[in-house]
Order: C-alpha cells, then sequence, then structure tokens
DNA sequence: TCTTGACCTTCCAGTGACTGGAGGCTTTAT
DNA sequence: ATAAAGCCTCCAGTCACTGGAAGGTCAAGA
C-alpha cells in the first residue's frame, strides 16, 4: 500500500509518516520505482504509534510501547510504569496549569477592560502590588 | 549592571536575556569594552517578562504586554483581551490533559503490573478493544 | 609583571515532533 | 502527448530556549 492510502488509514499525514521511517519506528518496503510500500503490520504499527501520541506519550515512550507490543515475552508491568510515569506528568501540567488559570481568572476579573489605562494585570506582571 | 547581576535580579538565566535582547525584548546599552550595561529599567522589563512568562503567556504576548506596559495611554480592554484569549488555551489544554489522564488512569488501573504479558493497556493503544 | 580565574562576548548546534515548500521523478488519465 | 496527481528527497522553520566552543576583558594575588 502507498503511503496516501497508509495515512488515510491511519490518520497520520504522510509527512508525520515519513518522520516516523526516518527516526525508525516503521520501516515499510521500497516498490522499484522507490515508493514505499506499507504491509498491513506496518499500518498496525502506524495506529498504535497515532493512538499512543493522542494519549500524549512522547516519541521517545512510543518506541518502547511499540516495542513490548511486539514482544510477546513482555512483562505487562514494563508497559504499566511507563504509563504510570506519564500519568505523573499529566498531573504536574495540569497542576501548573490550573495555578496559571487561578491568578489569570482573578486578575482578568479584576480589570475593568475598558478604554482607560488603569489595568490590576499589568499592575501585577509589572510587580505592583 | 552587567548581566550576572540581571540576571539575580531578574531570576531569569543570563543565557535567556542574551535571548530576549537578540529577539528585541530588551535593549541594553554596551560599555566600551562590549559588556551589556542593564538599567533599573531594563532589569524591570526583564522581571515583567519573566513573570509573564511564568503565568504561560507566549513570547509574542510578552512582546505585546510589555509595549501595553509602557504605553501610558493602553486601554486596559486591550491587555484583558489577550489575558482572556490565553485563559481559553489554557482551558483547552487542561481539558485535553484531563481527556488523557481519564483514559490512562483507567488503562493504568486496569493492568496487572506483573511478569506476564497480557496487558490492556497494550491491547487498548493496537486497538483490540 | 605575570598569571590565574571569573566573567563577558559571539556564534553555532541541538531540543521535540513535526510542517511547509522547492525541485524533480513516476504514474495515471485524458 | 500532455497534464495532473502522487511520490520522492532535502532543507528550512517552528518555539523558547540551552549547551558549548572559542576568544576577549578585568581584578586579584604571587
Amino acid at each position: 500500500m502507498k503511503i496516501r492510502d497508509a495515512a488515510l488509514k491511519t490518520e497520520l499525514t504522510e509527512k508525520t509518516i515519513r518522520y516516523y521511517e526516518e527516526i525508525g519506528l516503521v520501516v515499510p518496503e521500497r516498490r522499484e520505482n522507490g515508493y514505499r510500500d506499507f504491509s498491513e503490520q506496518d499500518v498496525h504499527s502506524l495506529r498504535f504509534l497515532a493512538r499512543a501520541r493522542k494519549l500524549g506519550f512522547s516519541v521517545d515512550d512510543c518506541r518502547q510501547l511499540l516495542s513490548l507490543y511486539s514482544d510477546r515475552k513482555r512483562a505487562s508491568k514494563d508497559v504499566k510504569n511507563i504509563a504510570e510515569a506519564h500519568l505523573v506528568e499529566i498531573d504536574m501540567k495540569i497542576k501548573e496549569l490550573s495555578k496559571m488559570q487561578d491568578t489569570l481568572r482573578h486578575l482578568v476579573s479584576t480589570c475593568q477592560g475598558n478604554e482607560r489605562p488603569d489595568c490590576p494585570i499589568i499592575n501585577d506582571l509589572a510587580g505592583k502590588s
């Protein structure tokens, strides 16, 4: 299957698929004319990658997960470890964003938002309390 | 004041300060020997930038906020608009992360995490329901 | 005076995960 | 025969820095 069809089947772009090949996540065959030729296997891998990326796993995590995926002797604990570490990262990001949200919401709510220059948002950024 | 002291006073790194100069966010004077010479004004701007970045504003937002900061005839609504747009982005990010979190938490909770290969996380990523 | 070491400078490369585009083949349809 | 679509590679750009090399400057101590 050519790259266009692989892209349609995986909801990845052709660019992304070529990039994944470049960094060694998939290794499609090549036809005589140089065109990539994706097997069903390749498409499975790409879909796996697409899902993992959607869950926010880094490409490097994806590489490990993909390797565990094709390892029949894997220990589920290895997978779980990766997922739990990722969860911790997500938690941290949410906490950080929530802090920003709180501060900003407060500032925005106290700003008149009119034509005059007085602005608690600017004041806060300027360090004036 | 030399860059090291500017860095200490603003909690930015020297590298970051040089970068901010490179992209035109601050324009410190230069001494005869080529060293940057930061005024108190410059330090104020840098602190302003540091705070805005901590709230997650993009460098481009920061540029606009800084310009509004030094504009005595600014309208607070211009500031508020930028802040509100940023809040919307933060909300979206949090929602996206929360979705990932939900899915991942569920998957992690159903995975035994032992030496055996059966793994609901891998199964989900592989599209097996 | 010499030297050491801290501090400053510029410039280049790398990060993550793509994305856009140029320039050039091959295939398909008219 | 020709045009359009589709494929290829390679290079540059994104964002906001960060690391490091190579070299100039300055103050203090031997």
